[in-house]
DNA sequence: CTTCCTGCAAAGAGTTTGCATCAAA
DNA sequence: TTTGATGCAAACTCTTTGCAGGAAG
């Protein structure tokens, strides 16, 4: 695992420091969304010491390079390990956990949004919001 | 369209004032999105004097009474109307235009994904980021 | 008249940036 | 050794809130 995540760091260009496979391996091995805040909090905990700016910079910095997304929970950023770009994804608002699709749903109705309406389209999120199974059953209780 | 949006205050519960009809006519006669700020310096520059402040509760309230629904674009919260309850629509960064969507693509969808993740929805959100016709021949120039 | 709304200013939350230090390549 | 990353604190932006005055029903 260690070695997928130093990979993901080289592939991008970024030096591969202490800080980032923190990071990287909260997002990858949990395939959860976290806000920065959760990410500084997890880490501390773990007495792992360092700067929230960090957090915040090595998230932006992931995000750019494709690494992570970003998407916006309750009004804060919230960042998940997209692999291979993949923006089509469940997202639990339960325990944070991140479903990816398996195909996305949109790319033929993209066209046709093209060609009905003129519309040029650069980019497009589909998030469906809800509880996974898991949370479901915690809910019941 | 004066009573039209005098309608919707009032079915909403909510008391009419300038400050509210300025912002919704906004809104609604333009068909765009805007941010609190941009609402605030628009009426602004038509000498229309009133706090921020109010720009942003009533945009909440507004949003609360289903009148309006709120997206992100660029780390700010856009609003636009929705006329019932409509969340699928393509958004242009080029003027801010809301187009919406004849029809939900997602909905047959997202029983399927009920089905076979055991994912119970409560939400989601299609937007289709791009440029509209006239943007997209304006950078054609 | 009573209730709700407004405007101002101050506070708050989340995020970004400057700078000196420090670690990776 | 050179370049890029970190940590801290201060700064910034967007948004919310408290309160006194004012307008709507």
């Amino acid at each position: 695992m260690k070695e997928k995540i130093d990979v993901l760091l080289q592939n991008a260009g970024l030096k591969r420091t202490r800080q980032r496979e923190w990071i990287l391996s909260l997002l990858v091995e949990g395939d959860v969304h976290l806000t920065a805040e959760q990410i500084y909090s997890a880490l501390k905990a773990k007495g792992q010491p360092f700067g929230l700016a960090t957090v915040y910079r090595t998230l932006a910095a992931l995000e750019q390079s494709g690494i992570l997304s970003k998407t916006e929970v309750d009004g804060r950023q919230s960042y998940y390990y997209a692999e291979g770009g993949h923006r089509h994804q469940l997202l639990c608002t339960g325990c944070g956990k991140v479903i990816l699709l398996r195909e996305c749903p949109a790319e033929q109705f993209l066209r046709a949004v093209e060609a009905e309406y003129g519309f040029a389209v650069t980019g497009h999120s589909f998030e469906i919001i809800g509880l996974c199974p898991d949370c479901r059953k915690k809910e019941e209780k």
